[in-house]
DNA sequence: ATTAAATGATACCATAAGGTATTATGTTAG
DNA sequence: CTAACATAATACCTTATGGTATCATTTAAT
């Protein structure tokens, strides 16, 4: 059970941006570093913490060491939270009503997957 | 741009419970406190968190406070997660294995919902 | 062999977070 | 009216968190 890893590790704003950019690219930490203005030990600490929440694996090449993406921790976010469309389905009313306008506005985001 | 709120009420494992509680039915901060072992108080707080992150609505009756789950939140994280879908179609190798693994496993348990 | 580059590992600091205890306030039942 | 109920608000405590600074280690380049 690494979910509670993984949302500790999406709560915080610098890690979920750190996600966005190795979405793009794999990177060193050294690479990362330069799109932020902490330090280099503050971005090695959220690249731990990411990799606690498999949200990244890191890979060392030579004296580098390769951030990369990695699906399994959203994958894990996304069916935790599809465990509640069960009981949403079921419910009437106001919720409803929410639900149903969450999802017109969704379908212009999502894809399907993940 | 709540989704920073929405996120960190999130982190917490006991108010993930809270969430799961409220999906069956809407409940009293008294009858939420009653699920656990911490004081009403600290409960209270939580879902002050749960509210500011949109997860939760609240309505006062009398003199109780109706807590019920809300669909905005979850579907503003859903929202999140599926920005990376973009990528992940796009590249090659061990990473969309993965991806593809992922989704395999996931079509078991998401309804194609949020 | 030496030096510079990239990272690892600690120690330390300030603030946020989760929790309790206590006191105050509005509501409903007799 | 008054007592019991449900919650609000505040103060306070302990630990977790995000950050820096410093020093050690490993690898690449000259």
């Amino acid at each position: 059970m690494h979910i509670q890893e993984t949302f500790r590790a999406l709560a915080d704003p610098t890690r979920r941006e750190i996600l966005m950019h190795l979405s793009r690219q794999e990177m060193t930490i050294g690479e990362v570093t330069d799109r932020f203005e902490i330090t280099r030990a503050a971005v090695k600490k959220h690249l731990n913490i990411l990799e606690e929440g498999q949200l990244i694996s890191v890979h060392v090449q030579g004296r580098e060491r390769i951030n990369r993406l990695e699906a399994q921790g959203l994958s894990a976010v996304s069916d935790w939270i599809g465990y509640f469309n069960q009981f949403w389905d079921q419910r009437l009313g106001a919720l409803k009503t929410a639900v149903e306008d969450a999802e017109a506005a969704k379908r212009k985001s999502i894809k399907g997957k993940i």
